[in-house]
DNA sequence: TCTGGGGTCCTGTCGCTG
DNA sequence: TCTGCAGCGACAGGACCC
């Protein structure tokens, strides 16, 4: 166990959600959710307004509608939450060359490594500058948990939400987690929690209690070993800040099952294609091909084919793919079709001829949007692609919260569309509530825009930590223990 | 009620090989 | 030559995470 708590965990406080209140002054204080608006869409984020009223990530976005029908509902805009990501994780990296990233809003920092942290006091200290730093910088907070382990770190952050900092002394952990649910332990899902509680374990006392032996038998080897280890607070993972993507897959999930096996059969070769492209981008080649098919009735399964060798070659995964899917059974409906490459090598040369197919086969094949588009209709192509509502047509045009600007009107953002029509509400980050109006979907004088900064003159960081900037806060006080503002 | 998309890791099974 | 076995890679599925 570490003598100090320097492992550091941030976790941005309902980060996309935020984002978006953030850049839309007239979304303060209302329910956003965030996610896929189609028929089958789920919430990926929901601002803290939208969760009092039972909206949580990852619930159906229909359940959510009938919950909070009178929330803001946005696509995500995953350019302008990278661009934050971004700032925040140059000043992760401005306080210890040991970072590790986990998503766009979590991650970990090694506060030892960075020689910011020798004991609680310093290591809190350093936690209130980053979070008024992530504050000022991009006007969004995050949480922060420290302690001596990435384990903990993580429960600490989870407790300091939204908007705060807890602090787990070394020597306390044991006596912290016995009485906490067995879901706290990261690894324990539904289906773990489920299995331990039928053995009579629900807190992690009784985890500990058990004993490894049990803990093995009932999860298996792996499992079971790590798992005890976590009951006892034990957690010697160290953060780790390079780490090589070991798949790349991409799928869709239709509006409508497919059922017509020529169209499956297209579906799959278009995935192909948009896999290779990713993987290409990466400058990677892989050696097994992975089809993911999804059934109306939701089973799914994979089938797998390895190459003789690795291969960027989109034909090659193309035809793979289509080998993989002749032995799949589709009748009764395709709900999800996904295709994936595995076993990941660095980018090998082929033979010319090959390449200049390639080029040519990935001009003619991938022509199919990537933005997902709101309101109704929304999602992957479904059966009829050829018909497209004007309502479609329209969402297609004008993503709901998506930016736009106006040769008269300035900087907007789209607040809906439909009947041919596309609302926009002009408004910019950090200024007052703006006022709505409604366009024709062509109108020549309305274009989409890329997003504004969420914060317009930012405090200089260039030398955090090593000196202060001039802050717009008073000074950080290292005095107390837990603290929420 | 009706369940996204992008990943990681683990486990069990099966066939091949020495 | 046959048999048993261990080790390993491929494959499929499941659980989990954000």
């Amino acid at each position: 166990m570490r003598p100090a708590p320097t492992i550091l965990h941030l976790d941005m406080d309902a980060f996309y959600a935020s984002a978006e209140q953030a850049a839309k002054p007239s979304l303060r204080g209302k329910a956003v959710v965030v996610g896929g608006l189609g028929p089958r869409g789920v919430v990926a984020t929901a601002s803290y307004e939208a969760r009092v009223l039972g909206v949580h990530s990852a619930m159906p976005t229909a359940q959510a509608r009938r919950l909070a029908p009178n929330a803001a509902y946005l696509v995500p805009r995953f350019a302008l939450y990278r661009s934050v990501s971004e700032q925040v994780m140059e000043l992760l990296g401005r306080l210890s060359p040991l970072v590790e990233p986990l998503s766009l809003d979590e991650a970990f920092v090694d506060l030892e490594a960075g020689g910011v942290a020798e004991d609680s006091v310093s290591a809190k200290v350093t936690g209130e500058r980053l979070r008024t730093a992530i504050r000022e910088v991009t006007g969004l907070s995050g949480s922060v948990g420290l302690a001596g382990s990435k384990m903990l770190a993580k429960i600490a952050s989870e407790q300091a939400k939204p908007d705060g900092l807890v602090l787990i002394e070394p020597g306390t952990e044991r006596e912290l987690l016995a009485p906490m649910s067995v879901r706290t332990l990261p690894g324990v899902g539904p289906a773990t929690g489920d299995h331990l509680r039928r053995a009579g374990m629900t807190t992690v006392d009784d985890l500990a209690e058990a004993g490894e032996a049990e803990l093995v038998r009932l999860v298996g080897k792996a499992h079971g070993h790590g798992l005890y280890r976590m009951a006892l607070g034990l957690d010697d993972r160290p953060v780790v800040a390079e780490r090589d993507a070991k798949s790349v897959s991409v799928e869709d999930t239709f509006d409508v099952d497919l059922h017509d096996r020529v169209r499956v059969r297209a579906e799959v070769e278009r995935l192909a294609v948009r896999c290779v492209e990713r993987l290409r981008s990466a400058d990677r080649s892989g050696r097994t091909v992975v089809l993911k098919v999804r059934r109306y009735d939701f089973s799914t399964l994979t089938r797998s084919e390895t190459l003789r060798g690795p291969t960027d070659d989109p034909t090659v995964v193309r035809e793979a793919a289509a080998r993989l899917l002749e032995a799949v059974d589709t009748t009764g409906g395709v709900r999800l079709l996904g295709v994936g490459v595995t076993g990941l090598a660095d980018f090998t040369q082929e033979d010319l001829f090959a390449q200049a197919a390639d080029a040519r086969e990935l001009a003619a094949r991938s022509e199919k949007p990537e933005e997902p588009v709101a309101g109704e209709g929304e999602g992957p192509v479904d059966e009829e692609p050829a018909r497209e509502s004007a309502e479609q047509l329209a969402a297609r045009r004008w993503p709901a919260g998506h930016d736009v600007r106006h040769t008269a009107h300035g900087h907007g953002w789209v607040q809906g569309s439909g009947v041919g029509r596309v609302t926009v509400r002009f408004e910019e980050p950090g200024g007052p509530v703006g006022r709505v109006v409604t366009f024709r979907i062509d109108d020549p004088e309305l274009s989409p825009a890329d997003p504004l900064p969420l914060v317009r003159d930012p405090v200089d960081y260039s030398s955090w930590p090593a000196s202060l900037p001039k802050s717009r806060s008073g000074p950080v006080s290292a005095a107390g223990g837990e603290s929420r503002p």
